[in-house]
DNA sequence: CTGTTAGCGCCTTCAA
DNA sequence: TTGAAGGCGCTAACAG
């Protein structure tokens, strides 16, 4: 039966007729290393079961100076599925490992960061991922440098710190395969730029779908240039659509992209996968929510969340190695199905 | 300059030639009420500022049982805008008041919501929001009843703890004098419906719609069942629009069901606004996506995440109101612009 | 095999 | 106006 009164361990031990030192080595799954005898182990578990006994985390904390919290840091995470769903992927991997999750958002402002740096490490956090909600290049402040940190989504270039980063680069290359299985590579234009020179994730998925072409004796044959946004890709794309020569393929370098080329080719009367076929990435609901859903190479959100908390939690002799997940392909109906021939023979 | 050892109250106390006692009187802003001379009160704080202490949180969460951090518990996180953007809201009503927030996902599953509890109450968070990613009645757990709790976009009848909801019914009247004012309020029809029996949010917006039509002499012509997902709510009304009078409004009861229908009725040639008005609910991304942009009724997501947070923070000697936030209207291009005497007459 | 002792860093009575 | 002392609950040497 459970107490009013927070139950302490000596009250456990009390209750078992041992003490305190005693029921924390059982407690602790030490008995064996302690060589305890079978009866007090017993007699402590039950006791900490009828009191319905919970050790004092404030407590522990202050005298092992660990915590079973890691700290998630992330510039924004209202935006679109990337922080939301990685951090539901660090929740989970850090719950399963017996952690919580402390979360705050930085809203891209230098100053709120390291304040919240600072109040992480002031709650002697036993970790901190360091996430952008766009993959890029980033400037980790230096308070996190001394600490058990990974990077999610970026990489410092003045830093060793280990990196999670999800393959753009040969994400690249399966969408430019998955056009060349469809044969729909002949003209295919790439939609959307990066303002920001910082961003990774465009150019690599550009470099990564030129090299997969080349493969195959193809080239892009042009770039619609347009903010990730879908107002934007609307625009560019409905205005590029007046005077160009009709693409076979448009690759939309994530999947707002492909939203707005969508409403642009809708507006020309173009339909796909039949006149235009369609490639983007990220992967998120808003590519399947279309008609028909896009095909879209896709970010492993959960999992880039659950390895960033691997890497926190890892053996801390080992130095650290940087992960970097595969983007898989998230088959839509925007690019016409190969013939069953083609299909092999490309795999062959 | 700061040392790499931690520096512990005590140094700053030495180095400013005082005890710790004065040192956490003056850090803790109690000089005057102790009436601490101002010399040491510089120094104090100038021996903080150079050897750059900061506060042990565990340490003084063993002595005060209070941590400065709250505790979040949400069904899911990775489904759609709300729980993201509720999040950056409370967090950032948090941080403003210097807490920091824990959170994890129950992924709906009672078993793992206990024990989720029981690691933010070990960790003795100050308090714990308790939040639903769909307004709805929910049954809180027992070990919540006895703490500072608050309830965010759900309630439990079976208990008395302080509840965030936004108004529901009053968006359903804003849908319906938007569609009065229009005047495309002859032939409405409803699109969704709730399976899941605790949701609240389709009941109170549909009641709110109603009660709005009645006043201006209209009432809803008919329901379009489907679930709130897009294939479902697109499936539905092309299946609708086969046999049906051609409404003059679709009520959309969230943003997703509003895009399933603008693609069935792009899909029967009927263009928005001009032969059909559309009107949803929850005002996220996905609805200022579409063309034209989706007139919809706003949750107020951010506010609401910061609502919750103040009640949690308020002056525990009062009894915890529950609050109940405005939804507001985001006009987009869904609804016909009133003639201005129309509208003009509407307001009188 | 088990208990005693000694703090972790901080706040807070109580005395001076 | 300030300092000394005690203890929050837990763990880890060190004895026995």
């Amino acid at each position: 039966v459970a107490q009013s009164r927070k139950v302490t361990l000596s009250d456990v031990a009390g209750r078992a007729g041992v003490s305190a030192t005693t029921a924390s080595y059982i407690l602790n799954g030490r008995s064996a290393e302690m060589r305890i005898s079978a009866g007090a182990q017993v007699r402590v578990r039950e006791a900490a079961a009828e009191l319905a006994y919970r050790p004092n985390r404030s407590a522990r904390a202050l005298r092992t100076a660990t915590t079973k919290t890691f700290g998630l840091l992330s510039d924004f995470v209202a935006s679109g599925q990337f922080a939301s769903r990685m951090l539901t992927g660090a929740s989970a991997a850090a719950r399963a490992a017996d952690h919580l999750l402390v979360m705050a958002e930085s809203e891209g402002d230098a100053g709120l960061e390291g304040q919240i740096i600072e109040e992480m490490l002031d709650r002697q956090v036993d970790g901190i991922i360091y996430a952008t909600v766009a993959a890029r290049r980033a400037t980790v402040p230096a308070p996190l440098h001394a600490e058990n940190v990974v990077l999610l989504n970026c990489f410092d270039p003045a830093s060793s710190l280990p990196t999670v980063l999800p393959d753009e680069f040969e994400g690249g290359r399966t969408a430019a395969r998955t056009l060349i299985e469809a044969g729909t590579a002949e003209r295919v234009f790439i939609v959307g730029h990066d303002e920001d020179a910082r961003a990774i994730a465009g150019p690599l998925r550009v470099e990564g779908l030129t090299s997969g072409l080349a493969e195959a004796g193809k080239a892009v044959a042009g770039v619609v240039e347009c903010a990730w946004r879908v107002p934007a890709a609307y625009g560019a794309v409905a205005a590029w659509l007046e005077h160009s020569p009709r693409p076979t393929a448009l690759v939309c370098l994530n999947d707002r992209v492909a939203v707005g080329a969508y409403q642009a080719l809708a507006e020309f009367g173009l339909r796909i996968p039949d006149d235009v076929a369609v490639v983007s990435f990220d992967g998120s609901d808003l590519a399947a929510w279309q008609r028909p859903p896009v095909t879209s190479i896709a970010l492993p959100f959960e999992a880039l969340g659950a390895a960033a908390v691997r890497v926190l939690m890892r053996d801390k002799s080992e130095p650290a190695a940087s992960v970097r997940l595969p983007m898989s392909l998230v088959s839509g109906g925007s690019v016409p199905t190969p013939r069953p021939a083609d299909r092999r023979s490309a795999r062959a």
